[in-house]
DNA sequence: CCAATAGTGTCTATCAGACACTATAGA
DNA sequence: TCTATAGTGTCTGATAGACACTATTGG
């Protein structure tokens, strides 16, 4: 049930009940709404951070989150407000458009105890897929924001994992030994220059490790993310309106983390019914490196990808 | 972030801030868990529903769940002490083994305002498969615990239905549309002679409608079930520790509502690796119409199934 | 003996992936 | 001109599903 009545509810209606509940009685529990926001930056994938200002983990990154407010607002309102105010979008002219184009789903929630020093915090984390975004850091709130690389942080887990904590179990497409952690990481789109990664974010030798639960969830997310764009056409929320079947193949690249055959990529992708409409159109010029235009193409109408486009399969996954 | 500072915040370190907090400051959010538990009895799936004795919604049934313990369990604890109270497992003798049996995992967030008239009440909802326990009728609390045959029960949205009220996306096997009621069911092993229902569930021209918002958490475990059990060995975890293909047969039946070829099954089930693993022995009898005795096997090691069992392609269901 | 079922063999349409090839663009 | 890329054609191995068949059991 919601919520179960107290044990000293003695009442028989519901304004009775209402009259003699006392919520300040019980050991409080603070719930907040924690957000997973990815990007594609020059190729690479790409994580939204805040650094704390204070205590607990002061200093340290962290998801952008906040408490969910208590009768005025559910959690997707909540997810969308905290990650409107930290990409900087809430005052832009044209954060309504933008937000609308940012894919939002709940990821799972966790609730260990001792998750938050200060009392028992139950947090529902939330996954952001969004097109490439200007930097936050004009015009937002205390606290800094930025884009990190994933393959900058440390997602392993802090010490002993604790095997039932909460973590949503519905990741059918690879667990995480996909990828084990930022030194594995193999050449590919995902190693591309960064040049504007944020300034606090080098790839270098020691890997950013994240406040709270977080990098779990952060790992949760990308495990949820590379499953996803299996079987939904999200792939294109990382991609502005129009766009080409060799960017559509850029974002599969890199969250699978893996190169793509690009004839068999393209074909497949057009077969797909629904997945993506052609505008009649081409790209203004050419690839980077030579190329003949590409057609361009807008997302479809389709909610689900039959057949789905099924990452290579790799053996160490099946465990 | 786990939990952001309350603005009066300006302790500069952790213990300054844990004495200067008062979270009775705050509109106050209560936590609770909700499971929904699925099991197969006499061929058809069932849900575990309790009567509820107080308002709101007196008398009505409902998932059962109760309060998060705050600071003395994580969710998956909770969600874990709410169905052995409620099976009424929590006193048998074999109370540890058969709940070490049954496959619990985090299924989604609800946290609408005002799903509870009481208070601002978030539910983390969790999907538990098990197989067939004794009815749990005698031994459990106050509250009366039944299992209903989920064909039983009106999942259909109250009136208006709100698009965006946390409910997970993650279902990528198929939408609510392939089985969009009782009216609709059709013959198959699902409509066979359920007996032993309980008294208070009749597959009437009158279906049971639930507490709260919990026909959508009830559609939703449904839909993760339907789609869970094609790319994980957990069908297994609706049957007995032995079990035939046949068996195992019928579950994915139940689950999907749908007829499958039963030779293409079985070779299917037998070439995914780690999914089952023989025992060397049949079955006792054959079956109860006649027909060969079955080998028996027991769950394999396999978190994953590589090939995935697809559910039969319904054209609807890509929308 | 008959009906139902367990389990295997086989054929076919489909599909994922490898490979090859052209056409077009930038440098 | 050289290289890289967009996009298409084609072949092959794997597989899902249809169909057929046997062997074994209960009634």
């Amino acid at each position: 049930m919601a919520a179960e009545q107290p044990p000293a509810d003695t009442g028989t209606d519901e304004s009775a009940w209402l009259a003699a509940y006392d919520p300040r009685a019980y050991t409080p529990v603070a719930v907040t709404v924690d957000v997973v926001a990815l990007t594609l930056r020059h190729g690479s994938l790409h994580v939204l951070l805040v650094e704390r200002a204070a205590p607990p983990h002061q200093g340290a990154w962290a998801l952008p989150g906040g408490f969910l407010r208590a009768g005025e607002e559910n959690l997707d309102e909540a997810a969308a407000r905290e990650l409107a105010e930290e990409t900087g979008l809430l005052g832009a002219a044209d954060a309504e458009a933008a937000l609308s184009r940012i894919h939002l789903e709940q990821l799972g929630t966790y609730g260990e105890p001792n998750r938050d020093p200060r009392m028992h915090v139950v947090s529902v984390a939330y996954l952001a897929f969004a097109p490439d975004l200007p930097d936050p850091e004009a015009g937002s709130d205390a606290a800094t924001a930025a884009w990190h690389p994933v393959t900058a942080l440390d997602l392993r887990p802090p010490s002993g994992r604790s095997p039932a904590t909460g973590v949503p179990a519905d990741t059918h497409g690879g667990g995480v030994g996909g990828h084990t952690g930022p030194a594995t990481e193999p050449t590919g789109p995902a190693s591309e220059p960064t040049a504007a990664a944020p300034h606090t974010a080098e790839a270098g030798p020691a890997p950013i490790t994240l406040a709270f639960d977080h990098a779990r969830i952060l790992a949760d997310g990308l495990d949820r993310a590379r499953a996803k764009i299996e079987y939904s056409p999200l792939a294109t929320a990382f991609l502005q309106y129009d766009f080409t079947i060799p960017e559509l193949r850029a974002v599969y690249e890199a969250v699978w983390d893996e190169k793509l055959h690009p004839g068999n990529f393209h074909r497949k992708v057009l077969s797909v019914p629904g997945f993506v409409d052609s505008t009649g159109t081409t790209t203004e010029r050419g690839g980077a490196r030579g190329g003949p235009r590409a057609r361009t193409y807008r997302a479809g109408d389709a909610h689900l990808l039959h057949p789905a486009l099924l990452r290579p399969t790799r053996e160490d996954e099946i465990r």
